[in-house]
DNA sequence: CATGAATGAGAGTTCATTCAT
DNA sequence: GATGAATGAACTCTCATTCAT
């Protein structure tokens, strides 16, 4: 899937977003300047005024982007994933990684700065965010009612696992010891374990063949 | 215990620090002015520089105090948690997501404008969150190894419970529809979720049968 | 007579010039920009360059046919009213004024924008001033010397006559409650009056009784 | 009379004051730079901003002081001129030429820069402008009425005084031919010859036999 | 003639910081 | 400790202008 399929872009527009990308990522919304920006990109100064007419709406184009994809990949992924919560939400957690780790600073950008917009802008923008929030929640709802997951608290734990799959943004290095796929694999088994999923539990049997907190109930009795 | 303990303060300096954490909060690093903390603190701006030498030096100051302060609380708490893992994590996650809770924006700076500082101060600063992070790693990597957790990945599971709980300060609002102590309680059963804990898993037809250390969830058994 | 009788524009050139004139005189020739001239225009900004070089020969342009047709306009209006220096200063005056009602924002511009000129174009721009200047203070010297005028000043009187009949562009409105045509009228009056026409006075014992040359006074008399 | 008796000043706001009238005088709102009225007052850039928080609001300060200065210097002119409206308008006129002369630069500005501000300001600043019409209207109503004055016009009458007057401001240089007491008598009777005062006029053959109001004109009689 | 993209200079304004009091 | 005045650097943004098409 292409980067910046929703509009086709000039090189010049290309440059201009990466550049502004990598220092919101870098420096923050407030502690990069246009002139930062328009150096990383290779333009004149004044030239980013003919792609965006301030530094907010600069911010609020790249967020719009970045949201519309993230979803747009997120939601692609689990469409594709069958009928089976399990599936579709390992699928989802997987996929949501994934473009974290593809866009490590997209991802990170859009998580922090998405504060400092104004009410207006902000509300428009958390809409795609919000339907990556509903669409996880409701096949984590509709795992816990068909008995295969088991969480007391699907709103929490929705929102866990977003978080912690976000988180990634602030920790991946492309070449540290986890690929990205690793990562996305990892994450999406931890998430399936914080819904207790039925079949990433440790069965019966091999549950018995194996205690491993010997005596369970230890704790109290 | 108190907020500021390591440091006993001055009116004005409360409520510059105040002024700075609530700025810095809304505003971010780069986005807060020395004027506004002044005006927000009551205080004319160049009386700021009686208290902290710099802009930085006051983001460093707000930190060291938010990062020691979270680790005593959580220390503190673990420690006196006895000698069962699943015990020291609850206790541990509870404790962390208690201090998130009861200080929202000290805790949001914390987690969010670490980046800006220089490499030489965010050194020293993440001492006090990585002993954090290695308490709660060396308890998995123990329950793991003991039976108690089964997980394939501590150090992921470490960083996601860590994010996680982070996490909160970003939407809890203390006039919210669950009290700081219910986000704390569900936060670390989820965590105890993600690491599988034996007691906290349903059995399979056992699951009535053999409540292992009953009590402890308020969920299932 | 035809507004722009000088240079036969085109629809564009004259909906360009229209335009500057409206913006030069609503914002000052320093508050003006080239963008807001463009877009008022209805044209791109770079295809003002086809019509003049800078913004200061915009200006250029702009003064030399405002001053050449207020110049042309009064002249001829003085040169068809016969030998009386009464009747031709009410003419003078008349046109004048009739000039600044027809073209408001013209001659505002005229007024208030030469100063910002180089030296060089300024010299060339006063001619046309000046020379309305010279025709009306030989027409009041001339008077004064026949003794159909009296004032001690001619001097002060002319350049008193022209600030005022200037003036009318500052508060004059088409849809004000006079008349372009009464606006020139009664500042012919007025003009009349500060170098003391005779045949514009009061008479000692006929002032009430007979108009001396009747039919020129619109007024009481 | 002090300039700024209105509001006492500090060395430096008085320096920054008079450098930025000499800028608006000089190169018109627009035209003149924040920076280069910095140099002017021999000062920082930034050091401007802790006296006027806009280069607007530095036009608005100055216009008030100018507008209400003047008006002050009128009014008590007028009020000390005893109950003749010949006295009156003299007195008038004269004091407002005076301060025209007194303040060439401040008046250019008071006259040229009130269209650049916003409908608000604009509005609250012309009522000390229209205070010093409406003073004159009410003499020249007045005197009409009585008989001293003879014009059909009080409306247009005033306005054109006004202007006239506010012109010298244009022209005037301390260094000219002409003192500024000279240029406000001139102004002064020619205003009186404007409205036909009946003791500036001069008599047909009765001229010697009654001088009305003897001894009042300096020029004919 | 007309345009969109590009630019260097400079605009107004705010920044963190200093210093004499 | 606390303040108001002052400063140099940097900010976002707009300016008039150019040029390839």
């Amino acid at each position: 899937m292409n980067d910046r399929s929703l509009q086709r872009m000039s090189p010049a527009r290309e440059s201009l977003f990466e550049a502004a990308i990598g220092s919101f990522a870098e420096f923050g919304f407030g502690g990069a300047s246009m002139r930062t920006i328009a150096q990383r990109a290779g333009m004149a100064l004044s030239n980013l005024y003919n792609y965006a007419p301030s530094k907010q709406d600069l911010l609020v184009q790249i967020l719009k982007t970045a949201n519309y994809n993230h979803l747009a990949h997120t939601e692609w992924a689990i469409s594709g994933a069958g009928n089976h919560p399990a599936d579709q939400l390992r699928a989802g957690v997987r996929a949501y990684v994934e473009y974290v780790v593809a866009h490590p600073a997209e991802a990170l950008v859009a998580q922090t700065e998405l504060r400092y917009l104004d009410a207006e802008h902000r509300r428009r923008l958390v809409v795609a965010r919000d339907r990556i929030d509903e669409m996880l929640q409701g096949i984590i709802t509709t795992g816990t009612a068909s008995g295969t997951f088991i969480t007391p608290f699907p709103r929490e734990a929705t929102r866990a696992i977003l978080t912690m799959c976000g988180g990634v943004a602030q920790w991946y290095r492309p070449d540290g010891s986890l690929t990205g796929d690793e990562v996305a694999n990892r994450y999406a088994q931890l998430a399936l374990a914080m819904v207790q999923d039925a079949a990433s539990l440790p069965t019966l049997e091999t549950a018995a063949s194996s205690p491993r907190r010997p005596g369970t109930t230890a704790n109290k009795s």
